[in-house]
Parts: C-alpha cells; sequence; structure tokens
DNA sequence: CGACGAATGAGACCTGGTATCATCCGCCGT
DNA sequence: ACGGCGGATGATACCAGGTCTCATTCGTCG
C-alpha cells in the first residue's frame, strides 16, 4: 500500500507543515509534491511551471511564499550554484549537514558534517572570529553521470 | 615613496590586469582603486555608487564587466551571503582558498583550504562522486566586532 | 451561519546581472 | 601625423529571482 517513495516524502512534508501549526493547503500540498517528486534541484520558476500544469492558477508569489516556508521548516534548503544562480533541494531537517550536488543530472546528497565542525572550530581560533555558521557546498559528477560520460565519449584523455 | 597600503593593493590588481593581456583603463584603474579601499566586501551596488562620485559617468554595465574581469583573474571573488545575496571580496589569486566573513562589519579574511581538501576527497570517495569543486563558506564576528559589542551591550545573557 | 485571520493571485516593484548597440577611445602600423 | 580597427564604454532594454501590496477568497472555529 505504498504509492511510491515519492508519497512518503510528500508526506513528510506536509506532516512537517501541520507540525508547525500551518494550513496544509491544497497549494502548499501541490508545492510538496512536486518538490517531493524531483529528483535533484529545481528552481523556483522550474516549479511555478510544473504546478501550473496541474493547477492552472496557482500564483508566482505562492509558490515563493511555500518555498520560504519549507525552507523556514529546513525541508528544504537553498543552494548556490557555481553559476551563481539559487536553485533549492529538498533534504533532511534533522541534521545540520551540507550538500554535493552532481553538475550532470542537479541530484543532490546531503552530507553530515563529521570533521567539519572541528575544522571550522580551529579556523575560527585562529583568526579570532566567534564563528556563528558554515557553509560547506560541493559539486561533481555522481556516479551514474560519470558512468554515463564514460560510456558515450571516452574521447578526452590528454 | 608608499602613498598607501591600498595603493599598493590598487597596483597589484592593475598588475593582474595588464599582465593578462587587458588594457588598464582609467575605468578599470578606478573598479580597482575602489575595490582596494574596500575593507571587506562589497556589493555591485556600492562600487557603482561610490565610483559615480568620482567619476560621473561611469556606466553600470562598465563596473560589472570590470568585476567580471577581476574575478576571471580571481583577484576578486563573488559570496554568497547567508541572506542570499552576493557580495563580492578582494582576495589572493594565487592559492585555493575560502572565506572567513564578518557578519558585523562586513570584514573578509582569506583562509587556507588545508585540511579540507582531504575531507572533501573523503566525501566524495563516500559517495562516489567525483568532485570538480568545492565552496566553504565561514560567518561570524570578527575580533574588533566582538569587543565592540561587548562593550557596548553585555545585556543579552541569557 | 458568521466572523476573522490566514492564504491566495495579480501584478507592481526591486535588485543583481546580462545583452545590444552605437559611439568612442587608445593604440598600432605606416 | 594619420587612418583604421578592435576593444572599451554608456545608455538602455531586458531578464531572472524574489519581495510587497492589496483586494479577494478560503478555512476554521465559535
Amino acid at each position: 500500500m505504498r504509492p511510491s517513495i515519492t508519497g512518503n516524502q510528500t508526506e513528510r512534508i506536509v506532516g512537517a507543515l501541520e507540525r508547525a501549526g500551518y494550513q496544509a493547503t491544497p497549494n502548499r500540498r501541490l508545492v510538496a509534491e512536486l518538490v517531493a517528486e524531483t529528483g535533484g534541484h529545481f528552481t523556483a520558476a522550474d516549479l511555478l511551471e510544473r504546478g501550473r500544469r496541474e493547477r492552472v492558477n496557482i500564483g508566482r508569489a505562492t509558490v515563493f511564499r511555500a518555498l520560504e516556508l519549507l525552507t523556514s521548516l529546513g525541508v528544504v534548503e537553498r543552494l548556490d550554484l557555481p553559476s551563481g544562480s539559487h536553485a533549492y533541494v529538498v533534504c533532511d531537517p534533522t541534521e545540520h549537514h551540507h550538500h554535493l550536488v552532481c553538475s550532470g543530472c542537479g541530484r543532490s546528497e546531503d552530507v553530515a558534517d563529521g570533521e567539519l565542525a572541528r575544522l571550522v572550530d580551529e579556523i575560527g581560533q585562529r583568526n579570532g572570529y566567534r564563528i556563528e555558521s558554515h557553509r560547506l557546498e560541493l559539486f561533481g559528477t555522481c556516479p551514474s553521470c560519470t558512468a554515463a560520460t564514460a560510456d558515450a565519449g571516452p574521447g578526452e584523455p590528454a
């Protein structure tokens, strides 16, 4: 009785919304679904477009507002791509973590803070700063994209 | 014969420009000076405004173009502030590094990559990604801002 | 059912940045 | 000194991403 993996994901998001005391309106549910069914990162424009395919009258502001809400709950986070533009990823709100993003397909993994905390601490101490927050972003090629490019074009050795 | 610390800094920037084969035009010199005399990060709008105080007819596009140029040479880098907006900082182009930014005064220190490289490597391996780039950004309060707030308002204990 | 606050959509607005295009300027070869 | 050419410039239009306002509408609760 499990409609899909993303079905659970959607419920997780909607649940987070309700637990935080926000209404789970149809629009917000829609955004939750769209976010959940996205493999990888997405932009707000993206979401809006997909949203409009399902429900014509969804406003741009509503999408942004929903995204803002979800961001404040930690179920999505905003990434800064190397290009300088912004994207969102869905992620686990329960633990401080960072993101490893595939530049091929956009897929993103959460990576635990781990040793980084110590390193950050040291840097702060060395410079006399009181560190308040830090952000690590990793960009690379995921296993399947690596495999795909290896298949398609092994023609760039030296 | 040393006009100011930032004088050298300016020359360093202009030099980088010339070495890379670009003309060191008056506009670009102006931008270099403005950048050099900035303590901390600045936005493009910032720079434009200050630029216009010196030379009325400097175009917005020119400032952006100069900034882009300097970014491509590595003498400035673009930061993503926690607020989501962008700022630029001048930094040392000779070595891969990250930034530690004071959220009080905007001042920024370069911090060496150091152990991070190893950590990044491990993360990549653990996830099967081929890491292409990474970015660490640290935000905190610098020594003098810490001192200042301790003087001004010690009134937020619990 | 009625009321009130939260949510919504349309659209104006803002910021940061890019593209276009005509002009202009500096530098080069002669 | 001159002519020409490419690079640099400024104005301006444009675009993306995001926020604000405001009137309407929807949900929820009494």
